[in-house]
DNA sequence: AAAGATTGACTGAACATTCAGTCTAGAAGC
DNA sequence: GCTTCTAGACTGAATGTTCAGTCAATCTTT
């Protein structure tokens, strides 16, 4: 659509104009929602003009869609390097609970979130918007089953059904990051990765959350390797997060 | 803040047109959305003018404020009258799952969780749409938590954390319910029902979905009148619904 | 290597539209 | 004949988008 005009330097510059812009319009999607993010916000954001984004970006949808493709990118991005650090599949599972529920460093996890709602409720109108939620949708599901089926293999996890685990495991963290984003104080982060975990590791049989009458299914047999999860038992969450500015 | 003005019969009207506003703000949210519904929508759909909109309700956002709540308080409403016919705790869990995850006779379910995710989605930023989710939330949790105590005491379900088991549920009900909502093709109405009640089965000890290699936690003992489920198995949904107009 | 040509980045001002909410005056009911 | 209800015209503000044109850097030509 657009052919390479000028040399290195000029392009690099307005690579990273779009990039400040796709922030600026995260950081205000958050903030305002993105019903209400106007153009002008993200222009002041960037200490330019409406005209400029405008210029990038033909209108404000293709802004606001690409926002949120650029953010979804991102986070699968940072996922992925996470992952290639752990060892265990039990471990995966556990990095990849924690990422959904607990707050990092940053105000990251909640508003993450909060862009997801927004991702949600204009899903159905806007198809633009629907692409992106496709996507991630179906990327989070494969994440998720891709560690089921390696902690199967391994032995780690039970033999249980890797589509139907995954598709309940994908909604049960869906409808907790819900509560976490919107700051429910009956759902606090932690307590949302526990009963998280809990399930995982109920369902999948491994060392999940120490003592028993936790509301997994009891008389649960754990299998034998599974205590071995790394050094990192349910409740100990992992590191903590950053990403962007 | 409005005091009751004329006799019986005007009042009457004035109600009437009332609610019949509120429904077609319904209609209009979900069809274009919380934040694209415009009062000029609702006054077409009424066969009046914006001004008449605005005469009733003040303003826009106490439209469609009202309007979710009126949403909320008839869906509530039907959920109560529903519970009162089935005896058993375990038919009843299965009905408010079903009924979170099955269309009725109309477009019902859909679209009420289509609500349900601008509810969301402006939460954060609206007081008054948070104080409807919030009272909704904690009225649905109390649901859940109602029917696990009851299904407990009964002895119909296994003694575990309540709690515990109705945040993980709700989460659960609330992430299928998203997929649903949106139309995902991996997330039928009936898996998504399927799953919810193999789920809850499983952690509760009720026969939920007949057979064993189901992801339920292999070797987990069904408790002996569980089976008893007032010849309701899981895989077969309860009537469905019908509200509104 | 200087003069001119070309292009991409950028701006300010206008344009056009959309909408919530107001005002006024008339119709309907008691 | 007072109150309630209703519509139509209108306003005022917000805001997405266009456009004509400036500026600076790079490329071309001689």
């Amino acid at each position: 659509m657009k052919e390479q005009g000028g040399t290195g330097a000029a392009r690099d510059s307005a690579e990273q104009r779009r990039e400040q812009m796709l922030r600026a319009a995260l950081e205000v999607i958050v903030e305002r929602g993105y019903a209400d993010t106007r153009i002008a916000d993200v222009a002041e954001r960037t200490g330019t003009s409406p005209a400029l984004v405008i210029y990038y970006f033909k209108t404000r949808d293709q802004l606001l869609t690409e926002a949120i493709r650029y953010s979804e990118d991102s986070w699968y991005a940072e996922y992925l390097r996470r992952m290639e650090e752990i060892p265990t599949a039990a471990g995966r599972l556990g990095e990849l609970i924690a990422m959904t529920c607990l707050p990092g460093t940053d105000p990251e996890p909640r508003s993450y979130w909060l862009l997801w709602l927004d991702l949600w409720a204009f899903s159905p109108r806007n198809p633009g918007v629907a692409a992106v939620r496709q996507k991630s949708d179906e990327r989070w599901r494969h994440a998720i089953r891709s560690i089921v089926l390696a902690g199967q293999e391994a032995g780690e996890f039970a033999p249980l059904d890797a589509d139907d685990f995954t598709i309940t495991l994908a909604g049960l963290l869906d409808g907790l990051a819900v509560q976490i984003a919107l700051e429910d104080s009956e759902v606090l982060p932690q307590r949302a990765y526990e009963l998280a975990m809990r399930f995982a590791a109920g369902q999948l049989q491994f060392g999940g959350s120490g003592p028993t009458g936790s509301g997994v299914a009891p008389g649960g047999r754990v299998s034998p390797q599974a205590n071995r999860v790394d050094g990192k038992p349910a409740p100990a969450p992992p590191r903590a997060r950053k990403r962007g500015r």
